[in-house]
DNA sequence: CAATAAATTGTTCACGTGTGCAGGCTCTGT
DNA sequence: ACAGAGCCTGCACACGTGAACAATTTATTG
């Protein structure tokens, strides 16, 4: 019960807490046999270092944050765990990995500190999150920045291609012959849902189609607000023979809803995602989507703040002369069975089907 | 970026760096007039206290330890979402939440001590982590066990009652008038593998059905794993006309693999699953399953390891007297439309269709 | 063998915070 | 005005560790 310190084994081994000190952290100064010596000691004894002591001198917490723009909506269950066992795959157990929603800290910063955290990786939706990564910054205390580009901001940065992603899945689709594609985009102010928006007018502009407002409901990256979404387009006086959700999860939803109002997925309309998690090859028909490279995003993150907090240690604390990198991580089309291969003459006929159905 | 300290403050408002503590810990022996001007130089200085320091002399690391057995395979990504989503709604700010994987630390638990961590929340799944919770009792830190039966361990214990749920579940599937009821099983050794195929089996005792072998198909949580047990059970002699799947991830498989084969669900084969996560109500069929509390497992778990901290702390450090409650809360069945009714005479029906394809 | 260099170990202090104890101030009652 | 009580503040130390410098031992060289 009552703890170990390095003056307790001092005392046993008749030598001063120093050397052990020295000797438990693989000083070149003390002598191999001694080194060993203690070492056998210290693990026969159970020694754990007290991190306080030890961080209360080194200037290290062995805790690097990942913060979360919000873990109550808008971050999927799937990618949320990829994030987590990335981040956890590279630290291994040289730091605590520390999990927190930056709404939670309701602009009062002052908890986050230099004792608290060696460095901090943030996965970002939303701008809203400068005022903390900024706070950071002036603390000294290294971040990167994961899945929206930092700007002007002074922190490493990995981002996955959202906005290429969405232009050729919807390029993909045009050319499988949809000229109705609507879409149904993600939670509102994300970085992801402006991307991912963007790359998909892109797409239609290239291809000489008007974007139609009716086509572009919002969504929440929840499977619900899928389904809801989805409702909405069917009520739509132009039908659309495609959506492309703006996730994964949302694509659950608006499958659902599309076979409850009897229709059939993709001979009547087509489905596409994003993200590509675990179930997407799954679900009938398998869904045509974007793989977004989360997991090697994560590692990623996580090597580069660790190479960040030890070129801050080595350079004598001057935060200034890190060097951040911006790494940008290809998404990749997968192309499934959700999204159909329709002719001019179907197209033709659907649209008539669609004009008769318009006079009722 | 230099640090601000209490002696900083002190210096600042003439007094001792003693006061300055007192003010900002609200100790009833300062002033309030004192009080209140420290605590505002201290917010204008931006003053953050330093964890190691005080850590190091209040015994206290403000983290609590939230391990999981696995993190790589049979951890499905909204059990562990909603798991930490549940800790940290309760936690709030008060503490960090490190979140590890107990298969990283390979036995060597000696970094796992008091200073590290005032409290530990074990999502266990197997048996196996007996080790690391006897480890960090036997360090004094309070522990509290989710997901499966401490037995004679001394923990904090919240459970769902996993064999009930399963039992209800196959009861139900059983009364539908399904008599070859077939189950994929969860991981390997998994606590809550044994639970539900154990309410499986009495459920089958229960109804005088005499449980088949070739109907049991060992699974591993994940929804890969569903679609093949469920691939297996197609080519088995006798063809099921209902699957229990021992979470829905496998069960999303399961239903692929039965619409590879051209056949319907539930129309064909029924299909359950159990966990009830967010996709369950999207799926087509609705999926019937089995509702677990896992985000109330998880805030009561959170606020118990609370009240433990707090009771050591109050009761003079003497882990001795602190009290464990168990706590099982109650799963529940939400039924459907993935398990299909049928009469005695579609059974009889179904069982020539079985018999003339079983010749061939 | 002495002198010097090299290797190893020990002494002392600092990190930032909280707390027991001692002391000073203010107020009250006489 | 003075003693005593009560309120407030400060001094000094402790927590466990690491590092600069000092001291000691051992090895090397002429």
């Amino acid at each position: 019960m009552s703890t170990v310190t390095i003056k307790d084994i001092a005392r046993l081994a008749k030598v001063s807490h120093t050397t052990v000190s020295r000797a438990l952290n693989n000083s070149p100064l003390i002598n191999d046999k001694t080194k060993n010596r203690i070492k056998q000691m210290a693990d026969e004894l159970n020694y754990t270092p007290n991190v306080n002591a030890k961080g209360l001198v080194t200037l290290r917490s062995y805790n690097i944050g990942l913060f979360f723009s919000t873990l109550s909506t808008g971050t999927s269950a799937n990618f949320f765990y990829d994030v987590v066992r990335g981040v956890n795959m590279e630290i291994k157990d040289q730091y605590n990995l520390v999990v927190k929603s930056i709404d939670e800290f309701e602009s009062n910063f002052n908890r986050i500190s230099t004792r608290q955290y060696d460095g901090i990786i943030v996965m970002s939706q939303t701008r809203a999150d400068r005022a903390l990564i900024e706070h950071a910054i002036s603390k000294g205390i290294p971040v990167v920045l994961l899945n929206r580009a930092a700007g002007d901001l002074v922190v490493g940065n990995i981002l996955s291609d959202d906005h290429k992603g969405a232009y050729q899945l919807v390029e993909y689709i045009i050319r499988s012959g949809h000229q109705h594609v609507a879409i149904i985009e993600g939670r509102e102010g994300f970085q992801s849902t402006i991307q991912r928006k963007n790359g998909y007018l892109e797409a239609l502009k290239d291809h000489s189609i008007e974007p139609n407002p009716e086509l572009c409901v919002q969504g929440k990256y929840d499977v619900g607000s899928g389904y809801e979404a989805m409702r909405l387009l069917l009520k739509s006086t132009l039908r659309p023979s495609a959506v492309f959700c703006c996730n994964d999860d949302m694509a659950v939803g608006a499958i659902k809803a599309i076979i409850e109002a009897n229709l059939r997925v993709p001979e009547d309309i087509s489905i596409a995602g994003f993200d590509d998690n675990v179930f997407a090859a799954y679900l009938s028909p398998e869904l045509t989507t974007v793989k977004r490279p989360i997991e090697q995003i994560s590692r990623e993150g996580a090597t580069m703040i660790m190479r960040m907090i030890d070129q801050k240690s080595k350079s004598d604390k001057e935060y200034a002369n890190i060097d951040v990198e911006q790494i940008t991580i290809e998404s990749k089309l997968v192309i499934r069975k959700s999204v159909a291969s329709i002719t001019a003459t179907e197209r033709l006929e659907e649209h008539e089907e669609y004009d008769s159905r318009g006079i009722r």
